[in-house]
DNA sequence: TTTAAAAACAGTAATCATAATTGTTTCTGT
DNA sequence: ACAGAAACAATTATGATTACTGTTTTTAAA
């Protein structure tokens, strides 16, 4: 794998991504950092996670309308993403052990790297949909 | 739900789909149908796909390299996706219970429609990679 | 069986997320 | 300080998917 150099705005992007639960798309976090960098360049957004994949630093949970969502918590668990907003909420209480991977590995004797568990419906916000909370939602049109 | 009306190409295209368990792209689909339908246009298969999807006749099983994977075998099962090649395998062993919709769905006060496994490695042909047998591979570069 | 409205279609152009390219700047180890 | 590697911005390119427009098929009812 290769060697990394520090960067300044690789941290940042890092940063970013760890301490939000949002499961951000690439633009979103390229719209939070563009205020404290200014001459930041979406490619370099791009770039940067592709690295952080390569790396086990980030994981894509899953394609919302066309757009890749990340999770910089790489502790194993599920996801539930809205059909409706585009929300995709952390699930702690299912899945995620590592012996599905090794079932799986000997019985179609592939190597298991990882497992996505995700599930699809309507979201609790979206299902009362009184007000429109979808302020902080990633990849909304 | 929309009133369908009959069409040729689109029940060949349900055909195409379900008889087959290379989880076909959009374009294998197309390519699959031109010799016996020469004017077929990729932005129907395209549309026919999208209401496939809304009538639950087929399912959406993972996005691979930027390209949408689509499955005829709407039954609970999940997939191992080969990172290396891009072939999608069925796993018929694990998941596809509507016990774990149910759960989340009262946990997280949210309706659950569905839920996807999906495991991430290397299959066992890329692992011993002697031949190229990809040949029926949709989605490959 | 005409016939009119609805749906399907081909062909094409437009979108839009992501990737590649290129020339410049910033690190980093020596 | 300096040379090579990596990071970067800016721009362009790519490629999957969608939208649009005018034409053809299908449908159901007169």
């Amino acid at each position: 794998m290769r060697k990394l150099n520090f960067s300044k705005k690789r941290d940042a992007m890092l940063e970013v991504i760890c301490s939000t639960n949002t499961h951000p798309t690439a633009e979103w976090i390229y719209n939070r950092l563009k205020s404290d960098y200014p001459n930041l360049s979406l490619g370099t957004v791009y770039r940067n996670l592709n690295l952080f994949k390569e790396q086990g630093l980030v994981v894509s949970v899953a394609n919302v309308n066309g757009q890749e969502r990340f999770d910089g918590n790489t502790s194993a668990h599920a996801h539930f993403v809205c059909t409706k907003c585009g929300r995709i909420i952390d699930v702690d209480c299912v899945g995620g052990s590592k012996s599905f991977d090794n079932r799986i590995a000997s019985m179609y004797d592939c190597e298991v790297d990882r497992h996505t568990i995700t599930f699809y419906g309507t979201c609790s916000s979206c299902r009362h949909a009184h007000s429109d909370s979808t302020a902080d939602v990633p990849g909304l049109k």
